[in-house]
DNA sequence: ACCTGAACACCGTTCAAGT
DNA sequence: ACCTGAACACCGTTCAAGT
């Protein structure tokens, strides 16, 4: 008497996003292909472009629904710049679990996740009483200061044990280059061992603010 | 008598270089494939390769060369915050004028354009007396920011006058979003149409310089 | 040493055909 | 409406062969 159903394992826009996220977290934005995706889920090419335009439209989507979700975890009723602090650290700590959004953040023009980004920091500005015209200027900045953060954590994405190798390789280089040309990059050599860069990041973002609260 | 010499005509890793600058200026990221790179300069691919590496390398040494120009044309003598001002400029026209330098910067790690960058940003914010347990993250925010400006800049890379017509429709997009959920991007869709993106980088540079003042 | 270009192993995307 | 998968039009890269 049923009418037919969905098949249980009927392909969807969501299932085909979710798919695509898990792959892209496991082996980055070189392991997601269409290929390796019909594949994994059973289907043909005609089956996943019934649900998506194309495979910018993919990755924008599953950019979105990551950022969507961390925005959502964000509060916002705390002290304005401890809410700032915290959407900056809500986004790093994404960014660095899924290292792919990074790439498409930086690269993205204005799209629904960046959007959200840009509305919460202007929002939680506009509580901290920035003066009308510094507004949006300040917004932007912060926002593209993270955008940056974003690119260069996707650029330098390492296996977590290999971050410690990585940052004493670059050290080393960095050592070997002319002093006199490269008095700075050499002094900052010394200090990359003990590098944090998620401390380094808030304390960008704390410039930031104190940068935007002279505007006041 | 004459030895036999280079032919006149004679590749080199600056001919190809060189060229591929202007096919990147030309027709963007797109424009620039082995073969369309090949047929320019009426050769094979073995002769490319045999002075590139690969095509990551290609974009990098690009990348390199019309940054190491931007630096070198750098006043650093003047008042340093003026040249710190001077310098992001001087970046700023740059990614203007080849866009798809935007996207190398922001992807690429720490590379010799990037590491020319850092060094002048350090070596001026430490001319600002910033204090040396601060000049490291300072440093490394107004990077992250003029990267993530740079890759804005090229993800929103348009021609010139199509500018206008499509902020335009990105302010029309943004006032048709639901008001409750987002006030301050709508209100900033108003201001879209006067909006110059080059002040308003300058604009979250010297918020940047008010912020590393205050840590003085 | 420097160059040629056929060939390889991939891509994203399309589309006639099926249910 | 939803799906299949052969085929198309590309990529970057390699490499035996030439000079």
């Amino acid at each position: 008497m049923a009418n037919r159903v969905r098949r249980a394992d009927g392909l969807s826009r969501e299932l085909i996003i979710r798919t695509a996220i898990d792959m892209l977290d496991d082996g980055g934005e070189a392991a997601l292909t269409l290929r390796t995706l019909t594949t994994r889920l059973s289907t043909g090419y005609g089956a996943v472009y019934h649900h998506v335009t194309n495979k910018d439209d993919l990755l924008a989507a599953a950019t979105d629904d990551v950022i969507t979700r961390v925005m959502a975890g964000v509060v916002l009723d705390a002290d304005p710049r401890k809410a700032l602090r915290g959407v900056a650290l809500g986004l790093f700590d994404a960014i660095d679990a899924h290292p792919w959004i990074g790439a498409q953040l930086s690269r993205q023009p204005l799209r629904p996740a960046t959007l959200e980004i840009y509305e919460c920091i202007g929002r939680l500005l506009d509580a901290l009483a920035v003066p009308e015209q510094a507004l949006f200027d300040a917004a932007g900045a912060l926002m593209n200061y993270i955008l940056g953060v974003a690119g260069q954590n996707a650029a330098q994405a390492s296996d977590g044990a290999d971050r410690a190798v990585f940052l004493a390789t670059v050290a080393a280089q960095w050592m070997q280059l002319d002093p006199d040309k490269y008095p700075f990059v050499r002094k900052a050599a010394a200090r990359l061992g003990g590098h944090d860069d998620r401390e380094q990041f808030l304390a960008g973002v704390d410039i930031f603010l104190a940068g935007i609260a002279t505007l006041t």
